[in-house]
DNA sequence: TCATTGTGCTACTATTTCGGTAGCATTGCT
DNA sequence: AGCAATGCTACCGAAATAGTAGCACAATGA
């Protein structure tokens, strides 16, 4: 068996698929579990108001493995979340800065848990 | 061998403490790493507006197996997200509420993002 | 009283995912 | 041509997760 052969991803998730934890395809179970993925949302913080190339993206993420980087960014541009720009790098797309701007109102609430957990 | 003893669990993020991805203990960066925890926000999602038992809680979340379940509760529980009820069961905390106020419209974007991606 | 059912787990092993390092093909300098 | 940067893939050991079994406890009810 050649390796190339071997699957060595996870099941793309996708509106309308079955996903990890639900058969039903719902889009929201999709999503939880595609952003669910480990660095998943720290990828999208980290583009959420710039572009970054492969490098810049990996060293942001405090020097993530590229494997599983490039596996991230594979699904999250299969997601149709992130879109490459040769020569300029990994961005949001539209939809995907959509999404974002439902997720920045989640640094006031961690400010506000921080304060709350340290006392 | 005192089972106690044994690291078992991955660290629990909590702001002002250092992350996975992250030494500056920014809250936005613990928050990441424990909602990008696998089943982290399904199960948030699946307790937003009702109060499940544990093994409801994981029929809910399509069998997960119970020593996910089990740590992820912890973690969240320790996170002050959720909290359990004896004789009732888990259920957001106030502050897991709000939380999970921001995530709802979620819904809203993934149905648009199904039709996008489907055509 | 003695099953029976339900609950909240822990223990154990197998499988999958991730982490970390090395390195390669391509592109763009100079 | 040489050199550096970019966007990866391969490989493999480590860690997280899945899957199953089962235990301790409380409540119910015959």
């Amino acid at each position: 068996m050649n390796a190339s052969t071997r699957s060595r991803s996870p099941s793309l998730p996708a509106p309308g698929r079955a996903v990890r934890g639900s058969a039903s395809g719902r889009p929201i179970m999709a999503l939880l579990d595609l952003l669910g993925r480990r660095w998943a949302l720290r990828i999208l913080w980290e583009i959420r108001e710039t572009t970054l190339s492969f490098r810049a993206l990996q060293s942001a993420c405090d020097d993530i493995s590229p494997s599983v980087l490039s596996r991230r960014l594979g699904e999250l541009r299969a997601a149709g979340i992130v879109e490459h720009q040769p020569a300029e790098g990994y961005r949001l797309s539209a939809e995907g800065e959509r999404l974002l701007q439902m997720l920045l109102p989640l640094t006031r609430w961690a400010e506000d848990w921080s304060r709350r957990q340290r006392g």
